[in-house]
DNA sequence: CAGCATCCAGTGGGATACTG
DNA sequence: CAGTATCCCACTGGATGCTG
C-alpha cells in the first residue's frame, strides 16, 4: 500500500500509473515534448478536447510536477505550459509505448503527435 | 482517428494507453513478467483486487492479446497465464515507469512486485 | 485568451453470493 | 479451483454557457 496526497495505491506502480491514466493524459504529455505550448494551441492539436477537460488535465499535470504552467502578465492573457524534468522523463517512457503500438499495429494509421 | 474493435480513439497512443488504463492491468502484466500464473496465485498477489474484476482483466488482457491462457483438462481445474511476446514487450515498457517512479519518489515504499 | 460553473451520462470497479 | 451473476456507487469526461 501506498498513500500519497490523501490517496491509496495498491503498490507504487498503480500511483505512476494513475498519473497518465486518464484519457487525454499521455497524448497531452506527448504533445508538449518539443516545446512548450499555449492552451488554445494545446486545445486544437488535441482534436476532441473539451475545455473543461483540458483544464483538468493540465492542473493535475501542474500538481504532479509533470507540466510546469507559466503565465505572462499582459492582455489578452498568456498562458504556456512545458514539460518539467521529470515530465519529460516519463514522456519518453509513454513514446516507447507509442513505438510498441506503431511496431504492433502497422495498419493503424499514426493521425497523432 | 482510430477505429479499432468498435471502439474509436483519438490517436493510436490514445489506443495504446487503452490497454494499461484499467486499475489493475498494469499490476497484472508485472505479476506475469516472470513466469506463468495461475488464477488463485495471481488472486493473492494481487492484493486488493476483486475475483470479478480479476476475471474481467484477464479477459481483457486475453483478447488484446497480451495473455495468452493455457487451460489443463484436471480436476481440480487448472488455468495458467503467461504473457505473449507482445505482451512481454509491453510489460518491459511498464517496468521502466515503475523504475520511473522509484527513482522519483524514493520515499514511498516500493511494495509491488 | 484562458479559464470557471453546472448538469448529466457511461462505465469501471467494489461487494457479495452461487456453480461445474 | 476457476470461474459467473447481480447490484450499486463513484468518478471521469461530455456539453453548454458565462467571465476577467
Amino acid at each position: 500500500m501506498v498513500n500519497y496526497n490523501g490517496r491509496s495505491y495498491v503498490c507504487l506502480l498503480d500511483f505512476a500509473m494513475d498519473f497518465i491514466r486518464g484519457k487525454w493524459t499521455a497524448v497531452l504529455l506527448c504533445h508538449l515534448y518539443n516545446e512548450p505550448k499555449r492552451f488554445l494551441e494545446l486545445q486544437r492539436m488535441t482534436e476532441g478536447i473539451s475545455q473543461k477537460v483540458l483544464n483538468e488535465k493540465l492542473k493535475e499535470l501542474e500538481n504532479d510536477e509533470l507540466v510546469c504552467k507559466k503565465v505572462y502578465a499582459e492582455i489578452p492573457p498568456k498562458v504556456e505550459y512545458s514539460l518539467t524534468d521529470k515530465g519529460k522523463e516519463l514522456t519518453s517512457i509513454i513514446k516507447e509505448i507509442e513505438s510498441w503500438s506503431v511496431k504492433h499495429y502497422p495498419e493503424l494509421d499514426n493521425k497523432c503527435i
